[in-house]
DNA sequence: CTTAAATACTTTTTT
DNA sequence: AGTATTTAAG
């Protein structure tokens, strides 16, 4: 195999075998490259057979796509390699072995929000104020303890006061309903093989066999149980590999610690050490100011990145009057950079602190006509009608899954209120038993006729499909269960636009279950859930679409691109909050800013408001970042386009200029179009580009309809 | 029990 | 401003 494409230093990463060994690789200093290698390397030329390979990556996106790479290597077949994220890793694991520590291996995965459901019912169990447990907090703590691995045995055993009595109290119930239920939380995920690997050490051994090699990505955003998982796997034959770099870890209040990258080798024990230092995606100036403002910090180990690349463009600041103007203001950019110069809109991404910041930017680009793709935010799978259909799913799968039943047993409406369902509750308490398993006893609910009914059909309903998912495919189960449920007829009755908004969803959905089935072969509903539970917005981004991106740093983290806009630059914002007060936090907020500033190959924009709306309020002042003032003044251009922003508010509703952002598409701003079902109408709106394109479209008779440009077929009239 | 209207709350960041 | 949750009317 041709290992000259790689450096010195990366070529020694990638050939030195044998004991435990921590690369150090800075922001584009091709680490995913030294992986790949790696791992082909461990194949081509070690003789190692991909299925004893373990690599773990921070997305499913990198997952998919270091395999790709790897496999474009290699000429033997590595689909047997386990490539994954912890999450996804470990819940392959747990679907085999979950049965020996209690559960079903039919287990569901509980997201945020089921976890929080469960958290707001159990305190309501226990009828305590929730204005002094407040759900999300509590679930905050629980979800704390966990990642410190603290039990709630071990907990139960350390209460000092009212408040840590109850909240031990809630957290042991919790864990009991989880349990109940069937279900994980994410925090559970990784926790539950290493409960599995301490009472069945046979089973730790198996694996530890199994993944010969194990190499971990984005090493310095661990937590507690990742930590431990990486040190059991490798424990005995300690060939394992780990790449991070500690200035780019931003993941503490998730409960990554650090020390782990920084204390590796007294962990590991006596283990090799790589530092990874060219950088070759950024500029000279882009890598100074990333450098200067990073450097500030005080618990990193010193590295300074160096580089080939020529100096580059100075950084641009841009002041702007109010997030609107700052809107507008980066609109203008995006239109210089792709109009009179060389890139091309999906090399433009827009970072922000907070998901919040999107909107005023998205407003802007919506009606000037850009295409834009938010990566974050309200995630598809986690919309209302979205989580109503795979409820049912879920339901079908897993019986006992409590939180999925309240959510459905009166979706649609049957009839079934909150009365109905305290008694089901009850008596499940009682019983010991599953909501479900409650409806076969009815007679002993003490409910009214027609109730009873429903709740018969019901679990009539849930039963026919039990019987029948296991010879069925997952699409035409669900589209099974839509017409039993009359869904479509539910949000058509409701004649909104917001409704008819719903449906689309609810056929996207249907539609990526298609999807799902055509790219894995034998899959099962079960998996198709569990690939749901764990897939996140950016993997479902597509980086090719002719669009701008827009998403948190935090999320931006691996990625790169030619052009790089910082919104939101104001103290309070960025760095967010009280953040500025603990050394800490503050430390993090600078290495969030490195993260955003590395992203850049060749251009980055920073942009600050003097004031800025916060829930629609009104603007309060603001003041500049004090991470701008961090940058080395040379390197930076304050005085970037001072522009009136009047000027800039009143920007002309160009068509030209949207034909020339989106040449593919036949649709613009303005043209006239004809639907099967609503008639003529003309596009007032286009979010999104390609297939999944958003249109809003004004029919005759004042009817406003949003469209999604797959199913909408619409016809353009010349 | 259902629907509509009123009110409370939201902004860290995500697997 | 937008969404979720609670309350009041039917």
């Amino acid at each position: 195999m041709n290992l000259d494409q790689l450096n010195k230093k990366q070529r020694e990463a990638v050939e030195l075998i044998g004991g435990p060994i921590l690369i150090f690789a800075g922001a584009g200093s091709g680490k995913t490259r030294v992986l790949t290698y790696k791992i082909a390397h461990l194949v081509h030329n070690v003789g190692l057979p991909p299925e004893n390979i373990l690599a773990v990556t921070f997305t499913n996106k990198a997952a998919d796509e270091m395999k790709q790479r790897v496999q474009e290597l290699l000429d033997i077949d590595i689909s047997s390699m386990s490539v994954g994220t912890f999450h996804s890793i470990s819940a392959r694991i747990l679907r085999r072995e979950i049965h020996m520590i209690g559960y079903n291996n039919d287990f569901v995965i509980y997201d945020q929000g089921d976890s929080h459901a469960l958290v707001k019912g159990v305190i309501r169990d226990m009828e305590l104020d929730e204005k002094t447990f407040v759900p999300k907090s509590i679930q905050a703590h629980i979800s704390k303890y966990k990642n410190q691995m603290i039990s709630p045995e071990y907990l139960s055993k350390t209460i000092n006061g009212y408040f840590d009595e109850k909240l031990s109290e809630i957290y042991t119930i919790y864990q009991n309903e989880l349990q109940a239920n069937d279900a994980l939380d994410f925090d559970d995920l990784l926790l539950k093989p290493l409960e599995l690997f301490s009472e069945f050490p046979n089973r730790l051994e198996f694996y530890q066999q199994k993944y010969r090699y194990v190499l971990v990505d984005e090493y310095q955003d661990t937590n507690r149980p990742q930590f431990e998982l990486v040190y059991l796997l490798s424990k005995v034959h300690r060939d394992v590999c780990v790449v991070g770099d500690d200035d780019q870890s931003i993941y503490s209040w998730r409960g990554a610690d650090i020390n782990n990258i920084l204390n590796f080798s007294e962990s590991f024990g006596k283990s090799s050490i790589i530092k990874l230092e060219q950088n070759y995606r950024s500029t000279q100036n882009i890598l100074d100011c990333a450098w200067t403002v990073v450097s500030r910090n005080t618990s990193r180990s010193e590295k300074k990145l160096w580089t080939d690349n020529n100096q580059g463009d100075m950084l641009a600041i841009i002041e702007c009057k109010d997030e609107r103007d700052e809107s507008w203001k980066i609109l203008k950019i995006i239109q210089e950079e792709t109009i009179r110069k060389e890139y091309s809109l999906d090399e433009l991404v827009i970072l922000y602190r907070t998901n919040a910041q999107s909107r005023a930017l998205e407003d802007v680009l919506r009606r000037e006509g850009v295409p834009y793709q938010i990566i974050g935010g309200v995630k598809f799978y986690e919309r209302k009608e979205i989580k109503d259909v795979i409820a049912y799913l879920r339901l079908i799968v897993n019986p006992n899954d409590g939180i999925s039943f309240d959510r459905i047993v009166n979706f649609p409406a049957r009839g079934i209120g909150k009365t109905t369902l305290e008694k089901i509750h009850k008596i499940a308490k009682r019983e010991n038993s599953s909501y479900l398993h409650v409806l076969e006893n009815i007679d002993e609910l003490s409910v009214g006729k027609k109730q009873k009914k429903s709740l018969l059909d019901f679990r009539q309903l849930i039963l026919k499909y039990q019987q029948e998912y296991h010879k069925q495919d997952a699409a035409s189960i669900t589209s099974d269960i839509l017409l039993d449920i009359e869904l479509k007829n539910y949000y058509t009755n409701q004649n909104t636009q917001d409704a008819a908004e719903r449906w689309t969803n609810v056929e996207e959905l249907l539609n990526s279950i298609t999807d799902f089935q055509e790219h894995r072969e034998d899959s099962t509903l079960s998996d198709f859930l569990e690939e749901v539970s764990l897939l996140t917005d950016i993997d479902r981004w597509n980086e090719s679409d002719k669009a701008v991106t827009l998403m948190t740093i935090h999320s931006a983290k691996g990625l790169e691109f030619p052009v790089v806009i910082v919104a939101g630059l104001e103290e309070g914002l960025f760095p967010l909050g009280a953040s500025s007060f603990e050394v800490e936090e503050l430390e993090e907020e600078r290495r969030l800013f490195y993260v955003a500033l590395t992203r850049a190959e060749k251009k980055v924009y920073l942009s600050y408001a003097q004031a800025r709306r916060r829930f629609g309020g009104p603007p309060i002042p603001s003041v500049q970042s004090r991470f701008i003032h961090e940058l080395p003044k040379s390197l930076v251009n304050y005085t970037y386009r001072q522009l009136s922003a009047n000027k800039e508010y009143h920007y002309p509703n160009n068509q030209a200029s949207n034909k020339q952002l989106s040449p593919k598409s036949p649709y613009s701003i303005g043209t006239q179009v004809e639907h099967k079902l609503f008639g003529r109408g003309k596009i007032l709106a286009i979010e999104g580009v390609g297939d999944s394109a958003k249109f809003t479209v004004l029919f005759s008779g004042n009817v406003r309809k949003k469209l999604i440009s797959k199913y909408a077929n619409l016809i353009q009239i010349k």
